[in-house]
DNA sequence: CGGTCTCTTGACGGAGTTCAAAGCTAGTGG
DNA sequence: CCACTAGCTTTGAACTCCGTCAAGAGACCG
């Protein structure tokens, strides 16, 4: 079993050597280019993604043509079209690699037979879901009610080198502004 | 076992009548007033809660004094503050009963006890809990994508009567938009 | 019925968008 | 290893959505 998976899932429970080599069995590692689509918009997400390193982002291509970026994915976060990966509705997004990404995957098939043989992670995935599901209320707390320049600069503090790591115009998107003003807000930082 | 939660659970997995009596031994069921408090910002939440009728809401008073609303919860959700229910902070919320409200209320402590009585409740647990993140990454796209009166009457066709139920100011800033501006919103539905 | 809470109206201002064009940068191929 | 080019970022002017403030009109409760 890989080091750095160990470790995130023994923050939730305890495993056993024998548990983790186990858990191994059930997962593909996976290496993606810059800007390579780890899946399509309009198909089916057939899988969980855990992120070894890089970058993921959820997006899709909205009817004026317009890129929207929902989600980023860093190292050490579970991810993946949640819609379509649980009500295995064809994705509404893509997901794509930013920088080159080395991943875990987990097939949506996979699943329950893992489930079954590692009942401890029932729990783990369960603690996932709301830690996912207390990080997005919270997300949303900031984006709602905060000014544009406040939101960006809650992301860049949030997380280290991001800004640096991401291209501005899907940094913009997420926020929810326009690169031109995500540019203005860049030239005057503290108006 | 009360009949409607009976239901619920059902959706979720097969459920035997002594385990549904097992379950129903674990919540307390409750009736709130009215704009009576079930939380109060500040305090520690302690409990999950399953709506059997009525409107909940979870908010708080920001630093000039302005309710924020951030969520309702109607019949057959399940629903807390999140962040302060898992991981035992002071909640940055209040959860308030908009109508005469019935519900069935967990206690943080009781709910390893009955999972472990009940094991298929893990699962079912992880469900509700990917299924409520999401809808929260839905009402996410739709809030930060669409304009307000786009959101407003995304939320008016979502919920019949929600508009009938629930006071427009609280309305407003779930909406994230001042009652002044929604006020004319419903004045020209369609510009 | 009286008072408080809620909703509406209107004037004004500002944060953020749109459009168009120019300036950079970083991959790509020669 | 350099030059080209496509894609990304910046600039600026005009415009618009929506917030703020203040005041009035309903509506609901005791």
């Amino acid at each position: 079993m890989n080091d750095q998976l160990a470790a995130y899932l023994n923050r939730y429970a305890t495993f056993q050597e024998e548990e983790l080599s186990l858990i191994s069995t059930f997962l593909t590692r996976k290496t993606y280019n810059r800007r390579e689509m780890v899946l399509e918009q309009g198909k089916l997400c057939g899988h969980r993604y855990f992120v070894l390193s890089g970058i993921l982002r959820i997006f899709h291509t909205n009817s004026k043509g317009v890129e929207e970026t929902n989600l980023f994915a860093i190292e050490n976060w579970w991810i993946t079209e949640y819609d379509s990966y649980i009500n295995q509705n064809p994705s509404l997004n893509s997901i794509q690699a930013i920088e080159p990404t080395e991943l875990f995957a987990l097939s949506k098939e996979d699943e329950p037979k893992l489930l079954e043989q590692v009942p401890k992670l029932e729990r783990v995935f369960r603690l996932i879901a709301e830690n996912t599901l207390v990080a997005q209320l919270r997300k949303d707390e900031i984006y709602m009610k905060q000014s544009s320049r406040e939101r960006y600069y809650a992301l860049v503090r949030a997380i280290p080198n991001f800004a640096q790591r991401v291209p501005q115009y899907m940094i913009a998107s997420y926020l929810n502004i326009t690169p031109e003003y995500l540019s203005e807000i860049r030239k005057n930082p503290m108006t």
